[in-house]
DNA sequence: AAAAGCGCTACTGATACAGTAGCGCTTCGC
DNA sequence: GCGAAGCGCTACTGTATCAGTAGCGCTTTT
């Protein structure tokens, strides 16, 4: 049985509520989800070209993730390759913000150990 | 063999890259780690408290993410239980801002499918 | 002393992921 | 036409992660 897709509205893994936000963290709580989204904001992009972005990232891995982005309407498909949507470019400022912070964070626990 | 703790600076799960950002997402995107923050900023609380506010996590698992957590400077543990660090709460408030946006995205997907 | 609560660990089975091979299709050059 | 190359993927095998339950050693409460 495949891995099911988190929407907003229903239970997802770990949270019967259907709460947006519970369907967000379990959606993108899964490997290299995040980071596909990341790499998309480098522009549109073919299906080996972003497993090369992913670092080789496993195509069985990366086909289930990007079936779950096209589902939540964060990533879409056309003749030329992926893209994120208008919605997924918000996700990505979101986390373009998160990347800023990380640095931040980075020095916080980087020099003492 | 135990699943390593994404520290930014090393190469981490899919990438050899070893920037922060990577490292964060890595950290973030395993089961219930967002979740656990986003459940920590209601207060300090106890192992088994947390464990209810997860709604009944495996106890295995809380506490392999907590470990990871700690090590990251975004949770600290005292006599009387669990809470976010500084650092933690910078994140929390990361994670807040997605949760508002994740409102948005509901009900940008939800209405017409 | 008994009971209750604490932070966990140990264990088993199910699920997700990594890694490799290669399919069916279209496009390109010759 | 026809091989070669590139496309989006799927199928498969092994490993790592997660879910679920039981219960340990300890401290606090009654």
């Amino acid at each position: 049985m495949p891995q099911s897709i988190p929407l907003p509205g229903q239970p997802v893994r770990g949270s019967e509520s259907g709460r947006p936000v519970m369907a967000l963290f379990d959606l993108l709580g899964r490997a290299w989800a995040m980071g596909v989204v990341w790499q998309l904001n480098d522009g549109r992009c073919t299906f080996r070209e972003l497993q090369n972005r992913c670092g080789g990232v496993s195509p069985s891995l990366l086909s289930q993730r990007l079936k779950e982005l096209r589902a939540t309407g964060l990533v879409e498909h056309d003749g030329t390759g992926y893209a994120l949507t208008d919605l997924g470019s918000e996700l990505f400022d979101q986390l373009d913000q998160m990347g800023s912070w990380s640095k931040r964070w980075a020095r916080a626990i980087a020099p003492s150990e």
